[in-house]
DNA sequence: TAGATGACTAATA
DNA sequence: CTATTAGCCATCT
């Protein structure tokens, strides 16, 4: 089990309507460097297997809208699970965040 | 092997 | 909130 397989079963784990950062992902499993994470993400997200979108970085702030099929398609998929918006790049963190219970 | 890069975070201004 | 710096570490060249 390498680190990206890791980094995909708990983004896979994230219910609809949540999102979680990618700090709460590297912590998850053990190291604190969250740019693994991004790293996983972008080098073999496991397309339709893997909700990358529902990973945001600390601030809510969506990644570059051009990592997915189109920009702004991360922020379509989101709304429409349900995800409540700050403004077009923000997640509301507040309401959304979901924590894996790992480290409590 | 070394240096640059990056879907990040935290501290500081 | 933004900008800058530093720390981090796998991957790329």
């Amino acid at each position: 089990m390498n680190f990206f397989d890791q980094v995909y079963d708990l983004v896979k784990k994230i219910p609809e309507g949540r999102v979680t950062t990618y700090g709460e992902i590297a912590q998850a499993l053990g190291t604190r460097d969250a740019r693994k994470v991004g790293w996983a993400l972008h080098s073999n997200p496991y397309e339709d297997v893997v909700p990358c979108h529902r990973v945001v970085n600390k601030n809510g702030r969506l990644a570059p809208n051009f990592a997915f099929d189109g920009p702004g398609e991360q922020w379509r998929r989101l709304e429409q699970e349900g995800i409540t918006f700050l403004d077009r790049d923000h997640v509301n963190l507040k309401q959304h965040l979901f924590v894996f219970d790992s480290h409590s």
